[in-house]
DNA sequence: CAATCCCCGACTGGTTTAGTCGTATTTTAG
DNA sequence: CTAAAATACGACTAAACCAGTCGGGGATTG
């Protein structure tokens, strides 16, 4: 539970990438997915899906590329996850969406909604920026997590 | 992304149930997913889960049912989601778990520790008597959320 | 005109999840 | 003492979802 998907993560460590090497200079999918060894198809789709979100420009030809269509600190991390995944919903039936049929009956709706909105408040409030003034590559932070584990993301 | 799991749900639309009908009485499955409409052997499967992880207590029997373990204040609602997700994690690579290969190279990994901790901090101040400070059985409330949905929750 | 890039949708395979089924054990009412 | 009502547990199925792949375009520039 609360994971963020794969591709919400490509997308962010794209955006960091692009933030550290410049506005000024267009960086390929090629070059990302070799910085950081994602397969390249499917970081293209990333970059395309953030571009026709708006949050990153594209030139086409010989030494295209993308870049950041707004400097960093003007980029959240929400904006970057709910481009790639979608709207950040936490329960089924988030908000009007009544296909969920029992949670006419549901009790715990309104404060479920609560809790999302602190969570969206934490993604909308660190920015592209605040990634990209940690260091380039982190450092190993390490901790135990045995078995099943519960997500915290973008719900893949 | 961000989704809590449906089994999640059901957990808290259960532990709310047991802190709203006192601590006296013990509520057996049944009547749980009969007031809420839960397919009965998936909440069976989900109260055993909290059973098992020390947050319900449960009493076999003709009158038998579970009940909360600890009173509702004290019982947060991190550990129910992950008592039925597991461990909340945000990354494939969550910390300590170097199941990532790429993440060696990973450039994003401390300040999404960061925001995750922000994440658990709510998931973990708020209990599930809170769930139970809203009315019993919550009021519409409504937005719009189309297309694709990025999902708050347990990750799975 | 050819290389290098972006663009886009369709497809596949594996994992996860929701939900089901069957069987055993415990408790208590009669 | 037995039948009913519960919990306990594990194995199974079907559907959804996701990561990753493939193939065919179109744009830009040397």
């Amino acid at each position: 539970m609360l994971r963020l998907s794969k591709r919400a993560d490509y997308a962010l460590m794209a955006m960091k990438h692009l933030a550290v090497n410049g506005p000024l200079r267009a960086a390929s999918t090629r070059e990302i997915s070799q910085a950081y060894d994602i397969p390249v198809e499917l970081l293209a789709k990333v970059l395309q899906r953030l571009a026709r979100a708006g949050l990153l420009t594209s030139q086409q030809g010989i030494h295209g590329g993308y870049q950041l269509s707004r400097p960093a600190p003007q980029i959240s991390v929400a904006e970057v996850i709910e481009a790639i995944d979608g709207p950040l919903t936490m329960t089924a039936c988030s908000e009007v969406d009544e296909s969920c049929d029992q949670y006419s009956r549901c009790n715990v709706r309104d404060p479920l909604w609560r809790i999302k909105k602190r969570i969206v408040s934490a993604l909308s409030e660190s920015s592209v920026a605040d990634l990209a003034a940690d260091s380039a590559v982190s450092s190993p932070v390490m901790f135990h997590s045995p078995g099943r584990e519960a997500t915290v993301g973008t719900g893949q």
